[in-house]
DNA sequence: TTCCTGACAGCAT
DNA sequence: CATGCTGCCAGGA
């Protein structure tokens, strides 16, 4: 697979994200059969943001940490409705996405 | 080309 | 879950 066309894929992934969840880059790239390149992912990401057709503030890292540098994150993840715990990481066990398995897992 | 960096992940502690 | 170390891959100097 080419690089080219794992952005592509990735930006695609993003965009179904649903309103209110979030991600993982290694969810992503194991979506994608390339669970190795997370951090291509990640790489992705920046440069959509420089295209801006991608909700990439929907995507975290795996400890639900968000992306360093851009305080804008957490008030858009706020304003759709996503908790985050007391230390500033996203909470992974109610957003998660796909995690079909912890729906029935919750209160 | 080699070396360093980073929006990462997995595993041990 | 938090921290630290290692493995990964693609860019940039």
């Amino acid at each position: 697979m080419k690089r080219i066309e794992f952005y592509k894929n990735v930006y695609k992934l993003v965009h179904e994200i649903p309103m209110g969840r979030v991600s993982t880059y290694g969810a992503i790239a194991q979506m994608l059969g390339q669970p190795q390149c997370a951090r291509m992912v990640g790489q992705a990401m920046h440069y959509a943001s420089f295209f801006e057709d991608a909700p990439c503030h929907r995507v975290v890292n795996h400890q639900g940490r968000l992306v360093p540098h851009w305080g804008e994150q957490k008030e858009l993840l706020l304003k759709e409705g996503i908790t985050f715990k007391d230390n500033g990481c996203v909470d992974l066990k109610r957003h998660l996405w796909p995690e079909s398995s912890i729906l029935y897992i919750l209160p």
